[in-house]
Formats: structure tokens, sequence, C-alpha cells
DNA sequence: CCATTTCGATACGGCACCGTCTCGTATCGA
DNA sequence: TCGATACGAGACGGTGCCGTATCGAAATGG
């Protein structure tokens, strides 16, 4: 994608190589040592290129012929590191959203995942291209994909379709991220991923479905009866 | 009691102040330029004592008089910075929640205490000092609050008792956080609040339990028989 | 009036990093 | 074998910041 030429380049078609090829061990040692570093908790404004090839052991030269700089490098170590998307067992709306969160919850205590996802977080404000580069290879994908399982699910009548799917993505996943990246010392126990979406489905299941819990009487839910004249009440503040 | 402590000696009881006294407006002038450089979205890695002084139009000894370092006015700033904790109207848990959640929203919207939040959170990782400051003076607190007004809701039959008010708790706030301190373009209208708490609650609610207003069915949510009641269901959605 | 402290400004030596460039060596294609 | 390129190492001049010190000018109390 975009800029991919500082990615892992090399892909140039009718290329006469005529010297000694760039060694694909160096490559490597830069981004694990980059990762290294990140792991450890450095803040992507404390990272240097020099120490960056201090800890990988290579020389600053063979970064500067990789890469236009650190963020550019940053870029393409965060598309390295992130895992693969959760495979879905398609089951059924709810158990995909259980790998879902599952995924989630041990994408948050694999440290390495984990720190460079706060960093990328950190930067993204001051950064527009990281953020862009993040946005496009890692949330938006995966925030796709969920929203697909959701459709589905109001399909095949799993979840009410009176609802904003947008939001409802955000219901179920809001509780998960915020436990595995904002909060360092949270609770990430086994079983929380099912918790999390049994707890939520209690209430987002339509009257009549079957599944886990039985639901009970119909609910019509976001029927305003006069918009007009109950628009304010909650909404001032001093 | 903003400024003036934490950082340096500054408070001593009995003290012969006997040459020129600190100046107030050079205080309140380096705290500032600091908010404004971490609003522009400076991060804390390139916030130099230097540039701070060169910010507030005040020289560094000024600041290095009052503060030991960037990470103790860093702090400061922090505690100066954030706003006063909701009021609950106390109603209803339902009403406390929304208070709480749209709290957190304006917040959200605010870029000054967003900015500063998001750098806060990025860097609590690599100083545990930082993050500890900014855990006891503003999470803590927060997080005790909303964990009241739920045990209040259970005690009350508002919320269901079979559930732990911890996992309850990041299930309201999740959502919002995500949408204020994770994701810079998220969508944050008005009446996000009230949309996140009632649809929660729908599941979140004792079985027998009566509606917000009282009365009549237990699951019918939005019978506006209460006026007050109704701008939950005030969405204006694009 | 004078000692004391703060003010903005700025000079100081030191340090880490920047990005480029040059070594001597290694490794490829031709 | 030879030209080209990559390798680690590090020299190079430049920049920005560090934390301290000093300056003359305010501002206070005794």
């Amino acid at each position: 994608m975009t800029s991919a030429d500082s990615g892992t380049a090399a892909e140039s078609p009718a290329q006469p190589v005529r010297g000694r090829p760039r060694s694909e061990a160096v490559e490597q040692a830069i981004v694990e040592g980059t990762m290294k570093l990140l792991e450890e908790g450095v803040p992507l404004g404390e990272l240097s290129i020099e120490r960056i090839a201090r800890t990988a052991g290579v020389g600053k030269a063979a970064i500067y012929r990789r890469w236009k700089g650190k963020e550019a490098l940053f870029v393409d170590v965060l598309r390295t590191v992130e895992p693969d998307g959760p495979e879905l067992p398609g089951t059924s709306m709810r158990d995909d959203l259980v790998a879902l969160l599952e995924w989630q919850r041990r994408r948050g205590l694999a440290s390495r995942s984990s720190a460079i996802l706060r960093t990328a977080h950190a930067q993204m404000k001051s950064s527009p291209r990281i953020w862009e580069a993040y946005h496009s290879t890692v949330i938006a994908p995966r925030r796709k994909l969920g929203m697909e399982v959701l459709r589905r699910g109001q399909r095949d009548g799993e979840l009410r379709t009176d609802l904003d799917v947008e939001l409802v993505n955000d219901l179920f996943m809001g509780p998960m991220l915020v436990r595995a990246v904002l909060r360092p010392d949270a609770d990430l126990t086994e079983g929380l991923a099912q918790r999390i979406v049994d707890t939520l489905l209690d209430g987002l299941r339509p009257p009549g479905a079957p599944s886990v819990g039985g639901a009970a009487a119909p609910r019509s839910v976001s029927s305003p009866a006069d918009p007009a004249e109950c628009a304010r009440s909650v909404t001032e503040h001093p």
C-alpha cells in the first residue's frame, strides 16, 4: 500500500542487480531490534536511528539504505508485528464475537503487541502518517470484520435490527479494548470474552431468539414520541 | 492548590520570605505554555524545558526554580488541566450513568483535555511515576465513583446483582472511552451517552425491575410517560 | 538604603543524535 | 578477475537540549 516502497522493498521487476544483494538477515535484525526497544517501553520519541542500529548490531547506513527515517521504519514494524486476525468459527454470531474478543484479549496479554499498540496510539495524534498506516492496515480491517459479523447476526435473527451496528460494535469491543490497551494493569482472565459477549447479548438479542438465554417480552426501543419537546433536559451543562 | 506543590518544596509553613516573591503569572505562563504545546500534539518526548520556556516567554531558570524536571512539571500540568468530575443528579442509577458518560463524551470533544489525556496514556508505560500520579488523581476516583453508582443501583433494584461491578463498569465506560480516547475521528454526537446506557440497561436490568419512570410494563423502555425520560431517545443520527 | 530573591536573557561545556560520507572488507553478477 | 554494491564501523559538522551560572533589572522586607 501507500509508501510501499519503503517497506520490505526490493520488489523491482526488471532490475539488473549488479552488486552484493542486501542481506535479509540485516533487514530482520533492524525490525527485530526496533520491536525489542518498543517492547521495553521506549517511547517513539526516545527512539533514534543510532540506538536502533546499536541494538540491532548494524551500521546506521544499513538502515538509511532501506528506510527514509524513523517514521517510515516504525510504520513497517507496525505492519510486521501485527498478528493475523482471528479465525472465526462461523457457527453463530455469538461464537464469532467471542472469537474476536478472545483474540483481542490474547493480544492484550502479549507484551510485544501490546507495547507497540500503545505506542502507536500514543503517536497517532502527532504523526498523521503513522496513524493513517496503522488505521488502514490494522484497525479498519478488524472493524470491518466485526461489522460483517454483526450484520450477519442481524440477518440470522441473533441481533436486534433496530440498532446501529457501529455502536453495537463499540459496545462489544470497547470493554475489551479498554482493558487491553488503556489499562496496563487490567484483569484479562480467561473467559472474559464470553462473559462480555453473553452479558451484552442478554439485552441485544431480539425477542424470540433461542440460543444461550431465553429472551422475554418484546420491546420497542427507539421511537421518539416527540423529539422537539424532550430534546433537552439532559443536554445542558454549565 | 494549582501549582505550588508536589513538584518542588514550596509549601514551607513559616517562611520569612525575604526577597522578591515568585510571580504567580510566571507560574501560570509555564503551565499554560506546556498545555499549549501538548494540545498541539507535541509528544512528551519532544517537549523540552527550553521549548517550554520559549513558548511561555520565561527563562529556563524560572522553570527549574519550581520544578525538578520535565516529568514533575508534566504531573502538575496533568492535575491542573483535569476538569472536575461530573455532578451526579442522583435521581437514579441510570441518570447517574448517563451523566458520567456524558462527561466523558464532552471531555473527549475538548481538544485540550483530549490531547493531554492521550499523551498521558502514551507515556505511562515508560514512566511509572507519571502513570502513578495520573492513576491516583484521575482514574481511581472516577472509577470509584462509577462503582458506587453501580452498587447503589444494585441495592435499588436497577441493576442485576449477579454481575461483577468491575466488569459492568467497563461495559458502560469502555465504549465511550474507546471513542473519546482511542479513536480521534470517532463519532461523539449528542445523545450518545443515553444510547449507550439504555441499550446496555436493556440487558443489565434485572427481570422484574420497573423502568426508570416506574410503573407499568417491566421492559417497555421507551414509552415515554415521563418527559424527563424521553431525552434518551433523541438521537438525530446522520 | 540594602540585603535578598526573582525576573528574562543568555553564555557555558557537555551530550546525544542527526544524515552524509568514507574507510576496509565481503559478496554478488558478468 | 573486475566492477558494483552491501556490510560494520565510525568520523564529520551541525543541531538541539541539558542543567548551571551569571548578568543587570525589578521587587520585596527589614
